[in-house]
This record gives structure tokens, sequence and C-alpha cells, in this order.
RNA sequence: GGUUCCGUCGUCUAGUGGUCUAGGACGUCUGGUUCUCAUCCAGAAAAUCGCGGGUUCGACUCCCGCCGGAAUCACCA
């Protein structure tokens, strides 16, 4: 297979969210497959909208997901710089070319002016084309001015990888700024510049790009050169409404994810699967699995909705896979600073025997949180739980308190605390007290936890040990 | 408004003329796993394949029209 370079070209005004995340991740899954380079590429040159501190925020979240680029910022390469304000000669001399052969004029339209043909459009109902209003003489261009493309009408016709064959009549195609009266250039032009220098071969970049394909094909020929392939990628679409997904809708950043107790394993299968499939019915994708099956014709042309509820379940399939395959240190290893606050000054040992029977009821690393509380601090007694609870309610007081005497006497002559004894000393009580499991499981678990719900009796008291399962246990035989 | 794209269960999707009385997954519901919650397992409901015409012995699949949705028309990317 031909090594393809890619690139994601993103411009630093923030931080990288759900709904533009899958334009890195496709790159790089087609650069890693056929043993070629995936470029970071940061688009700076609208000044205006640069955000401080956004190309960091970038490059995190992409490492987080384990998106390793080849070439970019920080780590170099063949082909830099690569800010594209670092790069403003290069742009200037491709300029040079198009002035040259006479396809780039000087633009001394003011902006009114323009905005006036542009109203004059809007009434007289016709579409705005600059190239309508192009002026006969033109000034010498010089930096300070900005430079237009000058288009020659015609059809186009072009293949995407992703949309299939295209083609568009001369309308769409007008006298685009090249290069802005600040000196930098448009996207519309640096991005050609770039990705011939740079050689890569597959733009692979949102639909929104679509319509605009036939002017960037004018370039490409005026310049004598050949365009990479296009890859168009259709839009997640937000919860709500058929719109993509945008910050407007809410989208939350990728790392928000990160400090919420997603998996970078389950985000990209999840984003990955997200308008792509192999054709058959598997769900869980490693890294490794969607780098090698991951193909460009298999991509929908369709917009995907956006479903936080899906990724939650991949996330709980990735958390328990981990923890199955790699073993319950490998999960623990990823738990730091989901632990609730109580959990602090307990030892890594216990907090994994902890882990170890509790995540499989972990959507998110950070329930982590709000599920392990009574672990590590005793919990408020609150007998209406037990008085109120659907199997104990009939029960009275001294019944309840007879029951837990029972148990007390039973569990302290258990020598071997493991999970087996355990469940034999329950066994044991069940029949000695001749009440269902419901009744007397409910009643222990509930004195332990004071919680809506724990792991099965017996790991719970052997987690929490003889000495604190007792206590527990006397302090609510003690209130009752 | 011009141009372009898109249209299969609520959602993500399989499906390339007959194997589709349309398959899988999430979600929902039911049952099981000695309490709870979750996992896991079993099962159910859920798509007249946007609509209408063709072509064909036969169409979700091909063609045309319509409708609906989206994107784009910046000295933003």
């Amino acid at each position: 297979m031909e090594k393809a370079i890619t690139r994601f070209a993103p411009s630093p005004t923030g931080y990288i969210h759900i709904g533009n995340v899958r334009s890195a991740i496709y790159p790089y899954l087609v650069a890693k497959q056929t043993g070629g380079k995936m470029i970071l590429r940061i688009e700076d040159t609208d000044q205006a909208r640069y955000v401080e501190g956004a190309t960091e925020l970038i490059e995190d979240t992409l490492k987080w997901l384990g998106i390793d680029w080849d070439e970019g910022p920080i780590i170099g390469g063949d082909h830099g710089p690569y800010f594209q304000t670092e790069r403003k000669e290069h742009y200037v001399e491709w300029a040079k070319k198009l002035i040259a052969a006479g396809r780039a004029y000087a633009d001394p339209t003011s902006p009114e002016q323009i905005e006036a043909y542009r109203e004059e459009c809007r009434k007289n109902n016709v579409p705005f084309l600059y190239r309508n209003y192009r002026p006969e003489n033109t000034p010498e261009w010089e930096p300070g001015m900005p430079l237009r493309f000058k288009t020659d009408p015609k059809d186009y016709s072009w293949h995407d990888e992703v949309m299939g064959d295209m083609k568009t009549g001369p309308e769409v195609l007008d006298d685009i700024i090249l290069i802005k009266k600040d000196g930098l250039p448009t996207y519309n032009f640096a991005h050609i510049v770039d990705d011939a220098e740079m050689g890569i071969t597959h733009i692979m970049r949102g639909v929104e790009y679509l319509s605009s394909t036939p002017n960037y094909l004018a370039i490409y020929e005026a310049l004598g050169i050949e365009h990479p392939k296009f890859v168009s990628l259709p839009h997640i679409l937000a919860p709500q409404g058929n719109k993509k997904l945008g910050k407007r809708d809410g989208a939350k950043s990728v790392t928000e994810y990160r400090d919420d107790g997603v998996l970078p394993e389950a985000m990209l299968n999840y984003l990955a699967c997200l308008g792509w499939n192999d054709g058959s019915e598997q769900e869980i994708y490693t890294k490794d699995e969607l780098i090698e099956k991951f193909s460009i014709d298999r991509i929908q042309t369709s917009g995907a909705r956006y479903d936080e509820v899906k990724l939650l379940w991949m996330n709980g399939q990735w958390i328990r896979r981990i923890a199955d395959e790699e073993g319950i240190d490998a999960l623990y290893s990823r738990t730091a600073g989901f632990w609730p606050e109580s959990a602090k000054s307990y030892s890594d040992e216990y907090k994994t025997s902890v882990l170890s029977i509790i995540y499989d009821r972990l959507k998110t690393l950070s329930d982590l949180r709000t599920m392990t509380n009574y672990f590590f601090e005793d919990p408020t007694i609150d007998l209406s739980q037990i008085i109120d609870n659907k199997f104990l309610k009939k029960f009275s007081e001294a019944e309840i308190e007879d029951l837990l005497k029972k148990s007390i006497a039973k569990l302290s002559g258990v020598e071997n605390w493991d999970e087996n004894t355990l469940q034999d000393a329950l066994n044991e009580l069940l029949a000695e007290t001749e009440k269902k499991p419901a009744e007397l499981f409910s009643l222990i678990r509930l004195s332990l936890s004071f919680a809506p719900f724990s792991p099965a009796l017996n790991l719970t008291l052997k987690v929490l040990g003889k000495d604190l399962s007792l206590a527990r246990l006397n302090a609510v035989a003690r209130t009752i």
C-alpha cells in the first residue's frame, strides 16, 4: 500500500471537542495503516481568533487519545515550520508564481465598496460574485494589499474518496482572496501551499469544505500541481436537532471527558466507529485493530448523531476489558485522581482491592468518587434506611436487633476472613435464623454501607476487613 | 436565493437486484444470576428501507421527479 502522508490542521482557537477530533483520528489511522506519516500543522493565520495556549491544549488532547503524530511543533520534522505564521515567505513565493502567470492580482477595492456590490446583488436577487466586479486595471501587488486569485470560470469534476464523483458549474468559482491585507494567507491558499510542500497525499477534513473544492481545484490548476486525494468527513450531529455538533451546542472538549473518567481507548473506539464500520458486527476495537481495519471507502456519507450514552456504555466495556485482560493493577493505574477525598490516606493495595470488587459497576472512573465512600469512612447511620427497607419493614426493632446480634456473633467466629469462608458463614446464618437472603443480607449490607448499592456481601465484608465490619455492625446494633 | 451533499428501527449502523417475512449494537421493556446496584446471560417490542413514479420476472438496492434535512456562498478556518 502506498504510504499516506496525512495531516491534522487545526486552528488554535480553543479546545478540541468531540465534534472535530474525528478529523484527527482518521488521518492518524490512515497514516499508520500505510506506514506513512501524520503531520500536525497549526493554522494560525487568523490573528483575531488566536487563543493563548490552544496549541498546547490540542497537543494534550491528541497525546491523551494516543494519536502520536510524526511531525509538528515541538517534535519538528523535515517539513517545518509547522505554524503557518512562520511560513509567510512560502506563501508569498507561491503567490508570486501566480502573479507572474497572470492568475493573481492586487485588489484595490475597499471593503466598503465590496459590501456595496454585495448589497446591490442582494437587492437584485442575484448571487454575488466578486469576479463580476473585477477591476480593469489593478496596481502591482505589494505586501499590505489583498491579493486575489483570478479565476477562470468553468465546469469542474473531481472525485471525493467519501462522497464519490462530484461536479459543479462555473457559478461556484470566484476570485477568492489569497493573501489578506495583514500579509497572512487565507486558509484557502495556505493549505494548498502547505499540503503541496509537505507532500500531503490525503486531505481529510470536514464536508464543509466540499463546496469550496472547485475553487481549490482552480488554484491547483493555475499552479500546475496535482491535488491530493480529497476525503470529506461528514459532520457529527448534535444530540438535538440536525445541526453539526459545535461548541455552541455544548460540545464538550475531549479533555473534559478525560477528567470525567472516560478512557482514551473508549473515546477513540467510539469516535472512530461513529460514521465508520468495517462491515462486521464488531463493536469494540483496540487502536491497533482500528489501524488495521480502517478504510476510507467505508466512511459513511451522512452525518452521525453523537450519542453520549453509547460512549459511556463503551467506556464501561473498556473498563472491564482492561481489568479482565490486563489485570486489576492495570486498571488501578488509571484511577489516580478519581477516588473520593476520604481515600487519600489509604494504601494502593487497599484501593486496588476495593476496585477489584467494584469495577464492573463503573461507567466512568469518576464513579469511584460516589460509589466507594463507605470503604474509606464510616457511613452516617441512618436507621430509616433499614426500617423502611422493603424486605425489612415487616420486622420489629427488637427482631432487627436480635438478627444483628446473631450476625455479629457468627461473623466474630470466622477465622479465615476470605470470600469463601464468609459466604459459608453467611449461608449458615441464613439457616440458623431461618431468614430469606433478601432479609438478612439487606440488613447486613445496609448496616455496613448505608449506600443504595454495593458489591456482593461476602466481598464487601472481605475488603472491609473483620474489625471494621464488626465495628459497624455493633454501632448499628447499639443505635437501635 | 444559487450551488453541493445527505435520507434503513428513537440512535449508531449491516445491506451493492432474489439468501431481507431487513441483521447487529446502544437505549427501552421482561426474565434469570442467594439482598441492592451493576456486570453477565436469555428474550421482547422497535424501520410499510423519506414520498411518488418508472426499469425489471423481481428493487432497500438502478433511473427520474418530489419532499425533507444539512453544508457552503467572508481580507474565518
